[in-house]
RNA sequence: GGGCGGUUAGCUCAAUUGGUAGAGCGCCACGUUUACACCGUGGAUGUUACAGGUUCGAGUCCUGUACCGCCCA
């Protein structure tokens, strides 16, 4: 036990705890400790990443989830990790590199690897450290990395297995294309955006009929270069003598044919659709059925390739300028309208994403989609809110195949290989010297790395070592909650319940909560390029990371978007503070009083009603917190452990306190000061999965704990753990009908503006004798709480002269005060008056109406009557009141 | 175009199976009673987006409208 300092400085505390965790390897579990597992695993930070606030909440969200089932006594474990963010990861390299005046061609394949995992090794640690900072409970023993060797191995392992499945496959298809990474990406990596585009309309001749055209309409003139034919509706009479004809591509003087095909929506544009089957994936489809040429005009990086004849080289966006310029030099440009669509944006770098034909690698992925939908509809894996699972089960109906190749160097190299001799294909766990067909040692491995998701879809079995079998995977596997953003649900979550099941033959994880957006105070994303963003480490220095987590918790209602400023941090800043000091207060009046926190024996037959009370709401505050984590309802278990603090604990408990605490009789003393540290002890434990670093340090600092256990391993304060909860609801009602009662007479002091240091006497008349002589043991209490100078308890008691008063459960409370201005006070008592009466007239309509009597239910029946009773109970005080004032008066 | 979510106090959000609308922040007034001014005490504020319907009773259920946001084409 020590002395708690004045001021609270989380900072110091923080540095302490935070090195005192790791070092002592707090965190790290292991399934030889046995128990009931309960166990998550990161979503994988990408290895460039620094923390933002969405990384704060998302890790917060689990840090409580781990430490709230650690404390319940299961075998909790947290793994944490990063991705190797292909794409991500290899800009940023090559970045570095153009500052050198290099490429990743100039140093070659190997030396750019190299490169790459020298920059991981230099910065790749910074979100690891920075999830220290903010307090995780990670076991930092099994920090994993999707390109250790282990997790490589799984790769390999996967790719092989499904390639000899059948369930990988390579093909010529319209993929999405960065032209700035210079690689392909999945369906789920292209961003479609709205743009404000342009609809051009074109007129092809048509050949042989001099003066006839064609018109159609494209928001991508640059593809016009690769068209090989026109589309027309079957169906479409306008154009029917067209189908079969040729029409001559404007400058490139291409022959093209009219085809017809039921793709073609005779509503949109003119009707008749341009056909660039190497660019676009409806076209592609067009291509096919009618056997059409397919031509790629752009080379890698955007440009116009040797396909478009004269515009060999133009960028793609200048190109577009410039046709539309030669076209309407030609007489063959019809019109331009406004036209908004959305445009697919690389998720990593942002530039419009090119449709483009190229050979990739592809997993076929409806078989196995078929046990993952099943699970989610059968309920073997939940979402919470439940809303995701309509989004989830919604894209496995519709799924599509996988492009998973990608045109990079940092990542896991597909592991297919090709021999020259006999052209011999196939996939490979190793690093094969010969054909295993002829022999010959001309074998050459696949260019392409896989997309970085295909690593991270086995991350819930692969960071415990598979493929090989072990103590670790059988035992934390199935994992149990997953906790992320629903950005992820396609990228990730998806596809890691179809790994699950395809090579584990089960779940990875039992529910799944899906977390807000973190927003800006008017509601827009944060973001760099908008400014807007708050760095949760400046937030942490300014405040704390314990205020940090408090305020996102409080801030974010059950999966809906968070919306915070810098100022709302103070929310934690406050709570942190209050809590400091109200342990100070407890600790200053321990310091001569023989009590040990860690054994406390506590006597009820001391206790007041006060006593009763907050054992009570403690009990309370446990079963809210509990029942609020059971459902992820996380703000609301803030909530609760916030107003079970600051509320009852501090505003009444502590209040109250102060009398017995400063009194003469040590024996109530000391139950008083036991009490608040069993009390406190429960809320410190509650807050815990919250506010991490102050609960440790006041945990120890306040004599709980044993010098080397974490709070973390002590009990979660359990709901109906202590009998005397049931023992204590008469004090309960009572006690709260008193703080109603000092609440009202401070209203009266305060309605008659009376001087702070004007203390006048109170006189309550009680409304029954039971709850009289509970009043009578509390009159000092009542008068300090409510700033009296005494308080009397007098059931005759009539008063002989004019006075304000104020009605409450527990009785009338008079206040004697010389000089009341009868006529205000007959307005303030008939204003109340009014209220009550109209309250009255609306509750008697209500029990008059036989309707309800009849059909509402018999207990909201009996309530209604109850409330009725009570209403005209006051109505009657009330009349009563205002009649002796009149008499009074007069 | 399809789907989902939202619209409640100035702001951000609550409101168990329908049963007299609440909290935090902000605002106003007062205040140092030695845990805390990062505090205390008191106060003001709502046609629950709109229009219908079901019901004894609707913020809550149903239908439609408007606006906002997200996802997918």
């Amino acid at each position: 036990m020590s002395e708690l300092p004045k001021h609270y400085d989380p900072k110091a505390i923080e540095e302490k705890w935070g090195t005192w965790w790791v070092d002592r390897k707090v965190f790290h579990r292991t399934p030889e400790e046995g128990g009931d597992p309960y166990c998550i695993v990161i979503p994988p930070p990408n290895v460039t990443g620094i923390l933002h606030m969405g990384h704060a909440l998302n890790n917060t969200l689990q840090d409580i989830l781990i430490r709230w089932r650690s404390m319940q006594g299961r075998n909790s474990l947290w793994i944490p990790g990063t991705d190797h963010a292909g794409i991500a990861t290899q800009n940023v390299v090559e970045r570095a590199l153009k500052q050198e005046g290099k490429t990743r061609d100039d140093l070659g394949r190997e030396a750019f690897v190299d490169k790459v995992w020298e920059w991981r090794k230099d910065y790749g640690g910074t979100i690891i450290r920075q999830l220290k900072k903010l307090g995780c409970a990670c076991d930092w023993e099994r920090e994993r990395f999707t390109m250790d060797e282990g997790l490589s191995n799984a790769v390999r392992e996967v790719f092989v297995r499904l390639y000899d499945k059948g369930l990988i496959y390579r093909g010529k298809y319209i993929i999405n294309w960065c032209p700035r990474c210079e690689t392909a990406l999945s369906d789920e990596e292209s961003e479609h955006q709205s743009v404000k585009g342009k609809l051009y309309h074109f007129r092809y001749p048509v050949k042989g009929e001099a003066g006839r055209f064609v018109t159609v309409a494209t928001t991508r003139p640059e593809t016009y270069l690769g068209d090989t034919a026109v589309a027309v509706n079957p169906k479409d009479e306008r154009y029917a003598d067209l189908v079969g004809k040729t029409l001559l591509l404007p400058v490139l003087n291409r022959e093209i044919p009219v085809i017809a095909d039921d793709f073609v929506d005779p509503a949109f544009g003119t009707g008749c659709v341009k056909v660039t089957p190497a660019h676009d994936p409806n076209d592609f489809g067009m291509g096919q059925r009618h056997n059409l040429p397919m031509i790629n005009v752009m080379t890698d990086d955007g440009h116009m390739n040797d396909e478009a004849g004269p515009y060999q080289g133009l960028e793609r966006f200048a190109c577009r300028k410039k046709i539309m310029e030669d076209m309407d030099a030609a007489g063959l440009l019809d019109k331009v309208e406004d036209h908004d669509h959305a445009v697919g944006h690389c998720y990593r770098c942002h530039a419009v994403v090119e449709p483009r034909l190229s050979p990739q690698w592809f997993v076929k992925m409806k078989p196995l989609a078929e046990p993952a939908l099943a699970a989610v509809l059968d309920g073997r894996i939940t979402f919470s809110p439940a809303r995701w699972n309509k989004v989830y089960t919604e894209w496995m109906e519709n799924i599509r195949d996988w492009c998973i190749s990608r045109q990079i160097w940092w990542g896991h190299r597909v592991p297919v290989f090709y021999c020259d001799a006999c052209q011999h294909e196939w996939a490979d766990r190793g690093e094969p010297g010969a054909c295993p067909q002829c022999a010959s040692t001309a074998i050459r491995q696949d260019e392409d790395v896989l997309d970085t998701w295909f690593s991270s879809w086995l991350w819930p079995f692969s960071v415990f070592g598979w493929p090989e079998a072990g103590k670790d995977l059988s035992f934390y596997y199935p994992t149990h909650s997953l906790a992320t953003a629903s950005e992820i649900i396609f990228f990730w979550v998806a596809r890691m319940v179809m790994a699950g099941f395809e090579f584990m033959g089960d779940i990875p994880f039992r529910e799944v909560y899906i977390h807000g957006t973190v927003r800006d105070d008017s509601g827009r994303k944060m973001s760099k390029s908008l400014g807007n963003s708050i760095d949760p480490l400046e937030i942490i220095e300014a405040y704390s990371a314990d205020a940090l987590r408090f305020s996102l918790i409080m801030l974010t209602a059950t999966g809906q978007d968070v919306y915070v400023s810098k100022e709302k941090f103070e929310i934690g800043r406050n709570f942190g503070t209050k809590i400091w000091n109200a342990a100070r207060f407890m600790q200053m009046h321990a310091a001569d009083v023989d009590l040990d926190p860690r054994r406390l024996n506590l006597k009820p037959e001391l206790w007041s009603s006060d006593d009763w009370h907050i054992v009570a709401k403690a009990e309370d505050a446990a079963k809210a917190a509990e029942d609020c984590l059971e459902r992820f309802r996380f703000n609301d278990y803030a909530l609760a452990v916030h107003d079970f603090i600051w509320h009852e604990f501090c505003d009444w408990y502590v209040e109250y306190a102060k009398k017995p605490l400063n009194g003469e009789d040590a024996a109530v003393k000391r139950e008083v000061l036991q009490v608040m540290y069993y009390t406190f002890s429960r809320a410190l434990r509650l807050l815990h999965p919250l506010m991490p670093f102050l609960t440790e340090e006041l945990w120890h600092a306040m004599g709980y704990g044993e010098a080397d256990r974490s709070i973390l391993h002590e009990a979660w304060p359990r709901d109906q753990e202590n009998p005397l909860r049931n023992l204590a609801e008469p004090h309960v009602v009572y006690v709260d009908r008193k703080h109603q009662l000092i609440r009202d007479a401070r209203t009266l002091r305060s309605d008659y503006d009376l001087a702070p240091s004007l203390k006048l006497p109170l006189i309550i008349k009680p409304t029954d004798a039971a709850e009289a002589d509970l009043l009578k043991a509390d009159v000092e209490a009542i008068a300090g709480l409510a700033r009296a100078e005494s308080v009397t308890v007098d059931a005759g008691y009539e008063p002989e002269q004019v006075m304000p008063s104020v009605i409450t459960a527990l009785g009338t409370v008079y206040m004697p005060l010389a000089g009341v201005d009868l006529e205000a006070e007959a307005i303030r008592l008939g204003e109340r008056l009014r209220k009550e009466q109209e309250l009255f007239a609306r509750s008697a309509a209500k029990l008059d109406n036989e309707q309800f009597v009849q059909r509402a239910k018999p207990e909201v029946v009996e309530q209604a009557r109850e409330q009725h009773r009570e209403i005209g109970e006051r109505v009657a005080k009330l009349t009563t009141l205002i009649e002796s004032l009149k008499s009074m008066g007069s």
